[in-house]
DNA sequence: GACGCGACCAAGCGCGCGCTAGGTTGCCCG
DNA sequence: CGGGCAACCTAGCGCGCGCTTGGTCGCGTC
């Protein structure tokens, strides 16, 4: 068995595993899908998964951090290459609906199991990503707002909420082989949110 | 024991009940909440509570189907006013965040348990409800479009999912007694939407 | 003062859950 | 050709779940 440095084990047949578990918290909730149904879809029995994890908690775990990981990592280039405010807030808006097309299932199973998970300690460093990712996203609006490209009369933080919700739960019509693509879904929203509807 | 023309058996308790349930349900998720955290919370033993109810899944059907009801009676309500679709389309967002006051629990656990229970023969009617709420939605959209107060190159469906994402979800950093009340996130999200935030 | 009934208790059944311990198989490497 | 190990199987444990059955209690009614 191959290690990472300090991560988890690497593995080819693991990695599936994990895919099919991310369908199916995706599909059924992770309190609902039980591990015999991802051992089931796997083609092993159900112990058979605990020679690759520990439990499935720590399942969820993997897929979120790797997740987190993603995301974030897309965030903080965004804002790190310091261009202008409407700029970056384009970028972070497509690289936020991107993770609909690399990450579809993790990002359900996120915006499903965000509220229950947090609550436990090992899983407090989903709020930490969420608070960082708020900081990011606000201080943008902010820096646009002050330099004139956005109005001077929202509120940076309602700004964000409504932006990351609309984004985030995308996940529950988002298509992969429908109309559009996550990057025309990007565009189509940045247009309303920066012009809005009205003629 | 008091009963309606034909819905189910009415007493204060049993409300009382449901309200916790929903509080439960809508703080754990349906699957993890158990029927004994429900009858602790109310002071009465598990057992107590099919004295009331016929099983945890007519619950959470009761707490959805009073949801639905009084969310698309406001709805038809508004629609058969007849007025502009700029007012029509107000009146629609507003009484969807009014859901937030009077029904805070009912709506979160409408918008996590959708996907898991509409799958499920029993709760066909929340898609049949979901189905008819997009029609009058985008209905109004495109009244807007052919009469020329909305952008005549925005997609109405794809509108329609955005604004219902941005709103209910918002379900889950909602405080009650926090700096805005319903009425006003929804007015600060009319304005958003409907003139943007660019400057 | 017995009766009816709504509300709840007492006790526990059966099932499916997450998880475990020890054994088997087959491929890779020296 | 033999040792090591990843991958998986076999068999089942114990727990907590939703739910059931039969009984108790007290209040309002005539």
């Amino acid at each position: 068995m191959q290690v990472g440095a300090d991560g988890p084990a690497v593995s080819a047949r693991r990695d599936e595993i994990l895919a099919i578990a991310a369908e199916l918290f995706a599909e059924k909730g992770f309190a609902t899908a039980t591990v015999r149904e991802i051992a089931d879809t796997a083609g092993i029995l159900s112990g058979s998964l605990y020679h690759h994890f520990d439990s499935k908690e720590s399942m969820v775990d993997e897929i979120l951090r790797t997740l987190l990981d993603d995301v974030l990592g897309r965030y903080r280039a965004a804002v790190a290459a310091g261009r202008d405010p409407a700029k970056t807030l384009r970028e972070l808006v497509r690289a936020a609906f991107s993770a609909l097309g690399s990450h579809r299932a993790a990002v359900a199973v996120m915006i499903n199991e965000y509220n229950l998970l947090v609550q436990y300690p090992r899983f407090e460093y989903l709020r930490a990503g969420a608070d960082e990712t708020e900081q990011l996203w606000a201080g943008v609006v902010e820096d646009g707002i002050a330099d004139g490209t956005f109005r001077s009369d929202i509120d940076p933080h309602m700004i964000y909420r409504f932006m990351r919700d609309a984004i985030w739960v995308s996940v529950r019509w988002y298509q992969p082989d429908g109309r559009y693509s996550p990057e025309e879904i990007a565009d189509l929203y940045l247009d309303v949110l920066l012009d809005g509807i009205a003629a």
